[in-house]
DNA sequence: ACAAACTTTCATTTTTTTTTGAAACTTTAA
DNA sequence: TTAAAGTTTCAAAAAAAAATGAAAGTTTGT
């Protein structure tokens, strides 16, 4: 496979795992570009390498500096903007998951504990939804509790993580 | 808040955290319905309720049982099929895990494994490449393989894997 | 202050995904 | 074996999401 093959190949399939996962296909693409490119690349040079419009490069380009994954730089002596993605991993993954975690599981979260909490318990039906949804508060709880202690040394998280499995 | 008013919160929020994780939203409130209710429910009466076509409710149910995480039962007497959710939250985790690591993760790492063995590093582009592509499949390899770890236990997983990252 | 170079916004269009519904199929009981 | 009761399939329609592109906005050098 030539360098080029490979790149436009690993680009496409960033792209559609991010669709998979909710992100929208562009915003993983330019993500995936970014990664493997060694040095700060325009939107210009974005739009032409992805085939995407200006529009489209810009807000995708807006959202994912909104992930704090994608920093401006600007060069000296030149005008224009240029782009770098985080490229450290354990960076990427504990941005990703702290972005996550605040947007859509805190939300849900707050969902979960105001429905478990209605005081009803008239019938069997009723009994079981507090129960259940009860449970699911507490996991959903524990897991991201458990998500931001794992992230929150940072440096080789995973790895340390690995270990504490092992043993 | 009564009973009808959270119940159906609950499965509105349920289908909005699908969505923004890649899964439709009536798969995600089918599964939400079926996880609160405490008896099985009837193809009728998901799509009464959650006012959804025959087919609709059809395909999302085969979709949630190739999952593994619905299941069909019979009743005696009963012409009807009718359908229950793994409640065992543990387990439904784990079988999520499972499947999302198995139809996306595990591809995923297939493409990476080929990008990242290219073998020209004629220029320092090319390089930066290959050792990214190469750490990132290192990366994600390591944290798949976690998971399924992780998830071996099945029995109260997430709890021990609390503890020992408490430790 | 001006205009060139560049970026952002957002109404409209396009694409993709989801849903519908009717026909085909399956199962069961008589 | 038949028909009633139910389920599945899939082409077409609808809805939702993403992309376009031109106008508006911003920044910078002279």
């Amino acid at each position: 496979m030539k360098f080029n093959e490979a790149k436009n190949k690993f680009v496409q399939t960033w792209g559609a795992l991010g669709s998979q996962w909710g992100i929208n296909k562009t915003m993983a693409q330019i993500h995936a570009l970014l990664m493997v490119s060694n040095e700060p690349i325009s939107m210009e040079d974005i739009m032409e390498e992805l085939q995407i419009s200006r529009g489209n490069a810009s807000m995708n380009l807006r959202a994912l500096m909104d992930w704090g994954i994608v920093y401006k730089e600007y060069k000296a002596g030149e005008r224009r903007e240029f782009f770098t993605a985080e490229k450290d991993l354990d960076e990427l993954a504990v941005k990703i998951a702290r972005e996550r975690s605040k947007r859509e599981i805190k939300p849900a979260l707050k969902v979960l504990k105001e429905v478990s909490t209605i005081d009803s318990k008239a019938t069997e039906e009723e009994r079981h939804f507090i129960d259940q949804t009860t449970k699911l508060y507490d996991f959903v709880l524990k897991a991201d509790n458990m998500l931001e202690k794992a992230t929150e040394f940072k440096d080789n998280w995973l790895g340390r993580l690995v270990i504490k499995i092992m043993k």
